[in-house]
DNA sequence: ATTGTCACCGAAATCGGTTTCGTGCCAGCC
DNA sequence: GGCTGGCACGAAACCGATTTCGGTGACAAT
């Protein structure tokens, strides 16, 4: 009822408005060479003068280019690790934002679905670019995007990540460090609280743990090992499983700050105090640990600008850089809190020497 | 090297293989009255056998229509709120999905560059609706959307939500609940630790926090009302406040959950324990509430599909409905774990009763 | 046999840009 | 003066769809 729906002005009017036809103004305002410097001018403070821009769907067509990237949403079932989506968005969103691209956003798909997902964002156009987050060791996404020869980068790495772009945080290091201070407090029985191991980054911290705990000489005991969902719940039912055996750790390295969190109200359930008699470390560096009972210890990421940087990267992949060209690792670093303390136990390795479950 | 990016087929290509014209084609597809049942089925079987899908870029230049919408993130100091906006994205890219249409994220801009961003998203054409989040009392980006008679919908409602499409969760209610719970446990001097209030939703916490004291009788004392950011430091900062003073409260509700557990870390830090010497009643109904010490009685949102409602509501903005006809409010409900007990200490509340800062 | 109707489809305009190609004009040069 | 060569711009094709309009053939009516 009161002012109507905002006219943009064509890039017809435009040119009317000029005395000029449509070609020659578009070629004014994208800097084509055979224009002269005086029409040039003229033509840039008409548009701004009658508040042109080009309409991005007629040019994206004309273009044949989609100026958009999109970003597959994790699964469900990741949701804890929920915090981060936002972050990322918010820096992958102004990278694009720089050259006027669009970031849209996929809900993500059952597996068998994932086939059909790629091939209609592939096919349609309606992307130049994916990022993928949270893959799998092999992930189906993956190979779909590399056969058909279509830019995308990933957040986190998989077994084939020689051949694509990603940006990950080196989970193998980073538990690599957590187990290093912990033996440094004196603990020698150190359990570890994983994520399946079909995702990549589950592997890879699975792998940290293992090679540290064989570089410090301790013994490989899968008896010490849980796997179990991304989620607080999760992290107390499995700190439960390892503290009620017979010999139980004195430690425990966890592959998220949410089921370190558990993990600490698993403690406390049994009536022991989380950093004293038993010491727990997390991974992720939520602003939350700063307040858990006790603060929580834990392997800070450094992704402030994490999102930013995918979409640069994933930009220059678009414009034609080899996706080898772009794989980005970053460290994080151990935030010393209060959940990790000295071993209080007396030395219960010897009883472990020679036990070992499975192998 | 390998399979070349893999080439749509286009309306063209499809109309040549069945000998029809490309018009002819298009209208087949698209359920036109004046095209025989024949060869639709032709076509449509044509189609799904090549693969033909009309590409969307084209379709909506053509069209005139977007096919798309655009979320808003909320600004980036509303950050420890982010675990739901992975799944308020899932849910509105899913409620859109069933229509192909796409979801495009926004970056928060700075409110002085608010009029700029509207007027953009407005003209370009890119998107045909608009989502925002977190609005403020005096929105300038509704005001802006309503002058520009451009369809949105806010998660949310403003001081004009009269005259928008919006979704919400009652918070004044919600705090209402709260403070009800507390008088029953034998609590007088009530805490709020609050949000800003130029934020809609802070406000109406705040009013039902104020209305339910009244309604109970006890005095209003802005000495024990504590607006801070939204993050578990400002609840951990303005718990400390609270508790400081000669005659401290013995219960605090707060805006968000994570300023709830702020406020426990606080409680503890001052010896006493949380759910005992002081209550503490949380919003949002956060997962991790559940393993905080003690487990984090709260107020919890049913969010599970606000996305889907937002995403459906807007597309029938969009197709025209009024906007006034879609408006909906969902309720809080108490969920009771450990952190509010009753009161144990003595009747205080006769001290107070001509007690009272500011007004 | 001519006309009118209806069902069905083709041709062409359109959406709003980009890009190729061609052309008029003027300067330079022999 | 005529020929060449740039410079600067216009005309038109094109991107890949949708939609309007008009036309053809079959068939019934007169």
């Amino acid at each position: 009822m009161r002012a109507p729906k905002q006219r943009r002005t064509s890039l017809k009017e435009l040119s009317a408005h000029l005395g000029l036809s449509a070609g020659t103004v578009s070629r004014a305002l994208n800097d084509y060479s055979d224009i002269s410097a005086g029409t040039r001018e003229r033509v840039r403070k008409a548009a701004v003068e009658l508040g042109y821009t080009a309409n991005p769907l007629a040019r994206r067509l004309a273009m044949g280019i989609a100026e958009a990237v999109a970003y597959l949403l994790p699964e469900r079932h990741c949701s804890i690790s929920e915090p981060f989506v936002a972050q990322l968005l918010a820096g992958l969103s102004e990278a694009l934002v720089r050259r006027n691209w669009d970031l849209i956003v996929i809900p993500s798909v059952p597996s068998e679905d994932a086939p059909e997902m790629i091939d209609r964002l592939v096919t349609s156009g309606r992307v130049s670019g994916v990022v993928l987050s949270r893959p799998h060791k092999h992930d189906a996404r993956i190979k779909l995007l590399q056969d058909a020869r279509f830019p995308f980068i990933v957040h986190g790495r998989s077994v084939d990540h020689e051949n694509h772009a990603w940006f990950d945080v080196d989970g193998t290091e980073a538990f690599v460090t957590a187990v290093d201070h912990l033996v440094g407090l004196g603990h020698s029985r150190i359990g570890f609280i994983g994520a399946p191991t079909y995702y990549m980054f589950g592997q890879m911290r699975l792998d940290g743990y293992r090679m540290a705990i064989r570089a410090n000489g301790l013994p490989a005991d899968d008896g010490l090992i849980q796997f179990t969902e991304l989620s607080d719940d999760g992290g107390e039912r499995a700190a439960h499983q390892l503290l009620a055996t017979d010999n139980p750790p004195t430690a425990l390295v966890c592959a998220t700050d949410t089921q370190a969190i558990g993990a600490l109200a698993a403690i406390r359930s049994l009536g022991m105090t989380p950093g004293h008699e038993v010491s727990v470390i997390g991974y992720d560096g939520l602003q939350l640990g700063r307040h858990t009972n006790p603060p929580l210890t834990t392997m800070a990421q450094p992704q402030a600008d994490s999102g930013r940087r995918l979409g640069e990267m994933l930009l220059s992949v678009i414009d034609g850089g080899d996706p080898k060209d772009f794989q980005e690792l970053r460290s994080a670093e151990l935030l010393r809190r209060k959940s990790a303390g000295p071993n209080i136990s007396g030395p219960t390795v010897a009883k472990t020497k020679n036990r070992r479950k499975h192998t």
